[in-house]
DNA sequence: CTGAAAGCGCTAACAC
DNA sequence: GTGTTAGCGCTTTCAG
């Protein structure tokens, strides 16, 4: 990057004002008399001029900038979540600095810092999880953090948005056993999760124990298409007939598999899948699905991040957005 | 944001040194001696010190920082090519400033304008058409280009990774003309990319030419799994046998709409899909598709970029990387 | 309404 | 090796 071709300096210049006074233009600032602003104005399209955001950055402490922490990108869930989080920021002119925390939670405190290094404004986390370590910087930053697409692990500290997981766990689980399923799976990633061990494994022990089950599994390290494929053996093996999933990958590898190998569906097997993304539409049979309005969620996470970076008052930082129980064929 | 709690001068009052030998201690600068680095370094653990990355940026005129211009990343295809850019990105200490130019070339201008605002040291252009406005605010720049994942429009100026489109048009066509169909579709999203109108039509026109055929047909704004869906009414009523699509949930939609209406597969109807994610698993019969590396197109371009960032040469600025035609139940 | 001047936190010659 | 000194390009009091 060589030296910035046209400065404020220049634009002050060739206007015969001050720099304050150019600065004041661009950033509409009202106390500058009409004809001194024209002036200015038509200077600074005549030299193209562009103000430098990253002196904007340091002189005014703020970047208009805001983190977007994503486990993996490759996953549509996050992909649709971000396609709001980007059109509200547009809409507020921020612009989305992007990091990857990998499927594992190693440093994420390290993707944190950098962030911070880089002085963003706000940060949007959808990782499910966050190192003890991680949060502590987030905090000790003092810089206004939303958590979308996942519980909140922090409802005092950190403002969130989600579906009620635990509810729609036991909504689908209801239906199965209303279908006359007894033998009831939760298929999961990674279990370790805040929304694994806090939310969901708890709500589907709770289900099983008060509907008196006693062949419920939780099968955990599933995420691919492929893994969920591989697991049907494993299913029939465990005599399963009900199966929750968390992606739309891995409910797609059961069926395939399961259809593959002779089961019937949803008679010997049914299936739901929270995964609530685009992709659903191609399993065929058509897949029930806890549907969230993904992109919505991150639209509303990115609006409150918007307020909180702007001080100004949110009525409620911690959002439980509803969702829909969409029936398919995957179940009866 | 408040006044920056440690900065580097605090280290150095504390470490009893100038700024610049803290400077080039957090640099890895190696003209500092031993004692005088361990002092420095403990001191910066101690205060817990962290350099400001915007004020780096402004002083040094680097930023680390690329930026990466998408056209929709609720769209797989270019989830998976971010993958591999993100990774190599870091890998190289980047990070990545994100873009959406939506699905329409509106204001793409702006995009690159705000992004070189931002002072980016590089740009990855996703997008499978750029403005003419938008190219000379990016060669006015000067600062290096990479197209992935779409054939450069400018050889000579922007560097670009991408596989052969034309020859994977042809191929997939020669595969139907083989198979005995005779009436071949394209569908496009948008026909006025420079993909698709100096390439993919073409490519197809001149296929059709060559092999006399009287009965083929270019269907655009096609898009969404719907779109395809809806399109297979057309699709029987202009007799169509063989289909290619770019995108695998507009070629799951076709496969869905043409099963329900009774049409056998790839009986009466062909399709290949050159869309080449993950989803293509998903759908049932398995996906004939062209089987594009979209990681490593990724990937290599943003090794790319960090060459052409860092003024080393590069020997081949424009990649053409091999493909694969995986042959599914969608072909005979 | 406008200008002067003091930084924001860091890098990069240039001396020593 | 290490320190001194200018900036980088902009915002923001504070006067007037």
């Amino acid at each position: 990057m060589q030296k910035q071709e046209v400065t404020i300096y220049d634009v002050a210049r060739e206007a015969k004002v001050s720099m304050a006074t150019v600065s004041r233009v661009v950033n509409g600032n009202n106390n500058v008399r009409k004809e001194t602003r024209d002036r200015v104005l038509k200077v600074i399209e005549r030299l193209h001029y562009q103000p430098n955001a990253v002196a904007q950055g340091l002189a005014s402490k703020k970047t208009t900038t805001v983190g977007l922490i994503v486990p993996d990108f490759s996953n549509l869930h996050f992909a649709e979540l971000s396609q709001g989080i980007n059109d509200i920021a547009t809409l507020y002119k921020y612009n989305i600095l992007l990091s990857s925390v990998g499927n594992t939670l190693v440093g994420d405190d390290h993707v944190i810092q950098n962030l911070l290094n880089k002085q963003v404004d706000g940060i949007i986390y959808m990782a499910d999880q966050i190192s003890e370590k991680g949060k502590e910087t987030l905090l000790r930053s003092k810089i206004p953090v939303v958590l979308a697409g996942t519980l909140s692990e922090n409802k005092e500290t950190f403002g969130s948005v989600a579906i009620d997981y635990k509810k729609a766990v036991e909504e689908s689980l209801e239906i199965f056993y209303q279908n006359g399923k007894r033998n009831f799976a939760l298929v999961l990633n990674n279990p370790e999760t805040y929304l694994s061990s806090k939310e969901l494994i708890p709500a589907f022990n709770q289900f099983a124990q008060e509907h008196k089950l006693s062949n419920n599994h939780v099968y955990s390290d599933i995420s691919t298409y492929e893994d969920g494929y591989n697991l049907v053996d494993q299913l029939r093996q465990d005599k399963i007939d009900a199966v929750i999933t968390l992606k739309d990958m891995t409910a797609g590898g059961i069926i395939n598999g399961a259809l593959e190998k002779g089961m019937t569906i949803p008679k010997q097997l049914e299936i739901i899948s929270a995964g609530s993304t685009n992709v659903a539409k191609l399993v065929n049979p058509q897949l029930t699905v806890v549907q969230q309005p993904l992109y919505d969620i991150g639209a509303m996470a990115m609006r409150m991040l918007t307020k909180l970076m702007n001080n100004e008052t949110v009525e409620d930082k911690n959002i439980k957005v509803p969702y829909l129980l969409l029936r398919g064929k995957t179940t009866l």
